[in-house]
RNA sequence: CGGGAUGUAGCGCAGCCUGGGUAGCGCACUACCUUGGGGUGGUAGAGGUCGCCCGUUCAAAUCGGGUCAUUCCGACCA
């Protein structure tokens, strides 16, 4: 390709809005253009790019004995009715009718589409297990794109879906997946962990996140200093916490507290440590027909981890609740203890407090809370996790310190298992002629973001910096100054060959000055440069390496012999 | 969804508040000249419904109301 024939605009500013370095330069160097808000087209160099990223999951997934499939963007609403998630699924679902006024949705996912594919195509055992996946656009209504194509609306996803007879043989996918998803970021070079993960939305058991260690991450990882334990703080755990502070021994009893209604308030006012309190955490949590206020009891000095309380009450959101609100469910905040609670309301404990003595806690009583408290007698389904895990907490895998980091969140696997054949009716005979729901795994990777994600992990100051596997072009030919007839006929004899080779090479064939060429090389970030210039007049030209930007001198006639090595 | 900000040339911005009256700067763009190893220098140009609607006024980019869009912080985010 010539430089002089190549769409590729790129620009000194940034827009005023970038502030994360892949948004910046995906634009800068004319990877993208926004067009709406969360919405972004991919110009000829960001094209490039997708596509070496796409070939690369493409290629790891066939080897996967997966089959590629394509199903449509639009979905019938009906499908998502069926499996019951209309209804559940957010506002990020985009919705919206045809001209006969029936509803649609823009697939964000596609279990229903892909379960009615296979419902009553795939009849008997012997034809499991299948995997069908595809490569293409999803719309998600997110609440606040952000950060380029990190946090798009509209967006490619690579999703899989495996079927299965039985549980065993959707964990030895889901396992595998594990490695074809390993591979896969390996061979893009990226410094990436498989994490423990909430399931989210999509549901099911066991769930994986490949997470890329970056910055700029949105999620919190926590990860071992010692161990390979590593898990999304949605999903972290930890072992037990404990403390040195001697227990305040005493009787149970009622204790006049006025006016004391934080952690903080209470244990200097009791002088206990918080440790030995119980904090009361009330939310508002809002099902599908109803809303109603629960309470979350946790450790004084621990923090409420809101993705384990929504699961916990397995409720579609969980949000802050009034004053008003606690009031009118017959609460005291402030006051608010385990015992004694008003008759309908549906509280949790975390796991950790179970069978613990010499707590205090509120009395759900104006200005009394419990001293020497036990936490006993409370039925086994009331105990959940619901604590955030934090670093410096203790590893529940090796007992060493557990970390926290950044990290973006770039596949995701899941073990969906009877979840949405049952509830659509798609079944097969098993072994002893009996009728079964398809045992089902789920399996993302954002390719679009993932060309965002590529960048985040490797730039500079200058620009963003390509490895071998994604780059756009592999290497730049510099003509310092094309009014040069020399520098242009060298130039253009290195390029025909190296081309003719089959090598992926871009000539700066454009009137402009050495310093311009340089740096768009720089911004764009091609892995190497052939500079063709004022070295001619002692025979040589230089190859620069733009992740060092160190340059070495070659004599004309050995370049060709080195490029192929560097570039192969 | 809560709180803030912005919308003026392709991009980045000034002008508005505090005096309502001719729309400006940098980059990019066009032509010519110049220069040719780090976004060369010069001359001359082209390019605008000042987001949109309504109102106040002799007169609105500027004042008031509404609306749309974009965006930042937070919540949310398979």
């Amino acid at each position: 390709m010539r430089f002089s024939n190549l769409f590729a605009p790129t620009v000194k500013e940034a827009p005023k809005d970038a502030t994360l370095p892949s948004h910046k330069y995906l634009i800068r160097a004319g990877f993208v253009s926004q067009y709406g808000s969360g919405l972004y087209n991919f110009l000829p160099l960001g094209k490039i790019v997708f596509d070496k990223i796409k070939d690369i999951v493409k290629e790891e997934m066939d080897k996967a004995g997966a089959n590629e499939i394509q199903m449509g963007v639009v979905t019938p609403a009906e499908l998502w009715r069926e499996s019951g998630r209309y209804s559940v699924f957010g506002k990020e679902l985009l919705r919206f009718r045809d001209r006969k006024d029936n509803d649609f949705v823009l697939g964000p996912t596609h279990e229903e589409v892909v379960v009615d594919i296979v419902k009553n195509r795939i009849t008997s055992y012997k034809q499991l297990p299948l995997h069908l996946y595809q490569i293409t656009t999803k719309f998600r209504d997110e609440a606040r794109p952000r950060f380029g194509l990190l946090r798009g609306r509209e967006f490619t996803m690579k999703d899989g879906y495996s079927f299965h007879k039985d549980e065993a043989c959707m964990k030895k996918e889901f396992d595998h997946m594990e490695e074809t998803y390993t591979k896969i970021f390996t061979r893009l070079g990226l410094d990436f962990r498989a994490v423990d993960a909430d399931s989210g939305a999509i549901g099911g058991s066991g769930s994986k996140e490949f997470m890329v260690l970056a910055q700029n991450g949105e999620d919190d990882i926590i990860v071992c200093e010692n161990c390979s334990y590593a898990a999304n703080i949605e999903a972290a755990t930890r072992a037990k916490k404990t403390t040195d502070v001697e227990a305040p021994i005493a009787e149970t009893a009622k204790f006049f507290t006025p006016e004391q209604k934080t952690i903080e308030d209470v244990c200097n006012y009791l002088r206990v440590d918080p440790f030995y309190s119980i904090k009361a955490v009330i939310k508002k949590a809002i099902y599908e027909e109803k809303e109603e206020i629960v309470v979350f009891f946790i450790r004084g000095n621990d923090v409420l981890q809101e993705t384990k309380a929504l699961n916990a009450c397995g409720a579609l959101d969980l949000v802050d609740a009034s004053a008003q609100e606690v009031e009118e469910a017959g609460l005291i905040a402030g006051f608010c203890g385990p015992v004694n609670l008003p008759e309908d309301i549906n509280f949790y404990i975390d796991n950790e407090l179970k069978e613990e003595k010499n707590l205090c806690c509120g009395a759900n009583e104006k200005d009394y809370h419990w001293v020497g408290f036990k936490m006993l007698n409370f039925k086994e389904s009331r105990y959940k996790d619901l604590i955030q895990v934090n670093a410096g907490d203790i590893c529940s895998c090796c007992g060493s310190k557990l970390g926290i980091t950044k990290g973006i969140e770039v596949g995701h696997i899941f073990q969906l298992g009877q979840k949405y054949a049952s509830a659509m009716n798609a079944t097969f005979l098993d072994e002893n002629g009996k009728s079964q729901a398809f045992y089902m795994g789920c399996y993302g990777i954002g390719v679009s973001r993932l060309v965002a994600v590529m960048i985040e992990a490797s730039h500079d100051e200058l620009g963003c910096i390509w490895n071998k596997q994604t780059a756009p072009f592999l290497l730049d030919i510099i003509i310092s100054n094309v009014k040069n007839e020399e520098e242009r006929v060298v130039a253009e004899d290195i390029y025909q060959s190296l081309k003719a080779k089959g090598l992926n090479v871009l000539l700066d064939d454009r009137n402009e000055r050495f310093g311009f060429k340089m740096k768009d090389f720089e911004l764009i970030g091609f892995p190497y440069a052939l500079i063709v210039g004022k070295g001619l007049q002692e025979g040589s030209v230089e190859v620069v390496d733009r992740k060092t930007l160190e340059k070495v001198s070659l004599k004309v006639d050995a370049v060709e012999k080195y490029l192929e090595e560097l570039l192969s």
